[in-house]
DNA sequence: GGCTGGCCCTGTACGC
DNA sequence: TGCGTACAGGGCCAGC
């Protein structure tokens, strides 16, 4: 007989979510603006072959929405954009290696640099489209509003809620009540807010609750640079601090910071989830 | 139109 | 020691 597997942080892989993408965002705006991409080369799976399109485009402010990196672009006075999704394991750096078995696109510069990205399990996605249409990427096309946005409020989110029978914690996910939250970010802001992730039904005070416990674990993982579990790297190749300030993520087992009882895990619509059976019981 | 579940993909941990 | 299997999960898509 199989004895449970263990789930604590040794298993967690650390997926970019908003907090990682915004550093890796700005570790590249200082780089790319200006610049101008000289060669190129995209794997052949569709989901990196577009990188060479950029050959020959001159490149400008580097942007983020949720997820996804946006690069602006333009040739012969076409504007256009890159699109970049980091995926689960998807790394961005110029200190990585163009020829290493995990590239999976890269960018020659005119200064002489290269923009490489290395992605392991090839979850991540490269696309180079005309700027703004996001017609091929239903989930950025139909991205929530960003969380720093004033217009993220607590009624916006019970809104936005109500109007879903999904799990509050999968209808998180799908990036429609906002965007840039991934699985980490979400059982932390739901512990925060002492909701339950598995709840079809949350109230107005206790959105208001979740969208400030959503903006504080984002901010908190921007200023630390990101939570680094595994995979996770910035432009530098330097790793985020985030991850010691996990109160829930990655703690199935231990005691719950607030109350004291055991954090428990189970498989919510797909994602491991960690929750406070007291803390979170509805 | 909304929801569910399966698929993609590969490194790692663990059982045998 | 080595092999086989389960697991991690964001986004997409087919099916209901």
């Amino acid at each position: 007989m199989r004895r449970p597997r263990r789930r604590d942080a040794r298993y967690g892989r650390s997926v970019p979510e908003l907090p990682e993408v915004e550093t890796v965002r700005r570790g590249l705006a200082p780089w790319l603006d200006g610049r101008v991409v000289t060669d190129a080369w995209g794997d052949p799976s569709p989901k990196f072959v577009a990188a060479s399109e950029l050959i020959d485009h001159a490149l400008g402010a580097v942007h983020r929405r949720g997820k996804y990196l946006l690069v602006d672009a333009s040739h012969d006075g076409r504007p256009r954009e890159l699109v970049i999704h980091l995926g689960m394991t998807g790394q961005l750096g110029a200190d990585l290696d163009p020829d290493g078995p995990h590239t999976r696109a890269w960018w020659r510069m005119d200064d002489g640099t290269t923009l490489v990205f290395r992605d392991v399990r090839q979850f991540g996605r490269v696309s180079v489209v005309d700027a703004g249409d996001h017609a091929g990427l239903p989930t950025l096309a139909a991205l929530g509003p960003e969380p720093f946005d004033p217009a993220f409020t607590g009624a916006a989110l019970h809104r936005a809620l109500a109007a879903s029978r999904l799990r509050v914690k999968t209808h998180l996910l799908s990036q429609r009540p906002v965007a840039g939250v991934g699985n980490i970010y979400a059982d932390e802001a739901l512990w925060r807010a002492g909701v339950n992730p598995a709840a079809r039904r949350v109230g107005p005070a206790r959105a208001e609750a979740l969208r400030d416990a959503i903006v504080d674990v984002l901010a908190l993982g921007i200023a630390n640079g990101g939570t680094t579990l595994r995979d996770y790297r910035g432009v530098d190749g330097s790793a985020g601090r985030n991850q010691s300030t996990l109160d829930c993520y990655g703690r199935t087992g231990q005691a719950c910071n607030r109350c004291g009882d055991t954090l428990r895990h189970r498989v919510l619509d797909g994602r491991g989830t960690t929750w406070c059976p007291t803390c979170q019981s509805h």
